[in-house]
DNA sequence: GAAATAATCAAGTATTCTATTGACTAGTCA
DNA sequence: TGACTAGTCAATAGAATACTTGATTATTTC
């Protein structure tokens, strides 16, 4: 009868991979672009040794790669459908695990997030110059992808790049995606400053998940 | 800076599900329809005990449900887009891992197949009867779900069945989908009495994906 | 009520996985 | 050359998993 055995064993090889909160981290990260183990382990909270060998076990499942130049080894998603199948499980899990809808609701609730409904007609304004959107993620993850019109404003500089802001023009301002809670801080600072500024959900995997355009590189600055 | 951590513990569950060969195989076989214990364990080659305890584990990352009705306990996926994800599984394996591909390379390089490109075709033959179409899954399945036209023709059966078929009209057998040997030992007998006879890679999940209906319960016999 | 059956539970062992530690390799720069 | 750095490797102890076996719980049937 010649069963398929060894087909679940090879996909149990992809299972086993996204098994390790820290390894879901680690891709999840990876979705922004390509980092160095150091900068990795740093943002995860994981010792580099550690963080070296999650990677080498997402490296054996054929999810990532790396690269080394120089002393730093960049290790990067093997395939944009790495990143689609990070958010496929992430959408299993806010549909079927009362949990994550739990910890996403309070994302979403928050009154300071733009609405669905409003967002397209807030990036028509945005193309228009009418509205500032703001990046503001660490220079790192805007170079290695932003959305369109989109400012690099980190958030550890965002209160030095405040002064260049007309205090009048309304500002987006979006970081990694839903699940990230840069863009929830710098809308409270903006806010506190006098600002008027609403936070997009969306990050750039999601932006492009939708087969919306990204622009790689400086960009505006 | 109130990190996501709990996020990704909750997404470990999801890949913690999908770690083990075993309940892929489960997993893979609740996509054809629900099923008691005992039948998932028999299909599975596992134990009574062990299939209970990997039901177990998928039901505490709430992608399947098992209901009690008289002595016997009936599982199935928890919903429809457990069974997309599974898909989505196993598209990602044919991508990146070499092995899996290899895997499947044995099925689509069988002669027998029919080629994506005639699909369209000869299932609008089979809509104007021209073409039989079989469905050569255990009886049990075929109820839960099987394709428009489909005839139940379950391999066991197959032999007996052979009598009733024009051996001049054209047949086309499918099963479980692209993994399954069932259509391709089906072929080889129809071959071997002197039908022409081609295997449907797709089975009912894969139809299901592509957004074409499906019959649920006895339909033509 | 007693026997039979499907499934689960509980315990035990062998295996695998995780995170840490310290040693090691390779590349840089003075 | 020698000091320094990023990353990997190797060994380890502890935790979690897998599968087996035998007992236990419901439910049906006689």
């Amino acid at each position: 009868m010649s069963t398929a055995k060894p087909l679940y064993e090879q996909l149990a090889r992809l299972g086993k991979a996204v098994a390790s909160p820290a390894r879901l981290e680690l891709l999840d990260l990876l979705c922004q672009g390509p980092r160095t183990v150091e900068s990795l382990a740093q943002e995860a909270g994981l010792s580099i040794a550690n963080t070296s060998q999650h990677l080498r076990v997402l490296h054996g499942a054929r999810l990532v790669e790396g690269e080394k130049s120089g002393l730093f080894v960049t290790y990067r998603l093997a395939d944009p459908s790495v990143c689609s199948f990070f958010q496929t499980l992430r959408a299993l899990g806010e549909q079927r695990l009362a949990e994550v809808d739990a910890i996403l609701r309070q994302f979403r609730e928050a009154p300071e997030t733009l609405e669905p409904v409003e967002k397209d007609a807030l990036l028509d304004r945005i193309q228009k110059g009418e509205v500032i959107l703001l990046d503001v993620r660490p220079a790192e993850e805007y170079r290695a992808a932003h959305l369109p019109f989109a400012v690099s404003a980190p958030l550890k500089d965002l209160d030095s790049l405040l002064a260049t802001l007309r205090r009048r023009k309304p500002i987006v301002a979006y970081c990694r995606g839903p699940y990230c809670v840069l863009a929830k801080e710098a809308v409270r600072l903006l806010r506190a400053r006098g600002f008027r500024a609403v936070r997009l959900e969306d990050g750039v995997p999601e932006w492009r998940a939708q087969g919306l355009p990204v622009v790689v590189g400086e960009g505006s600055k």
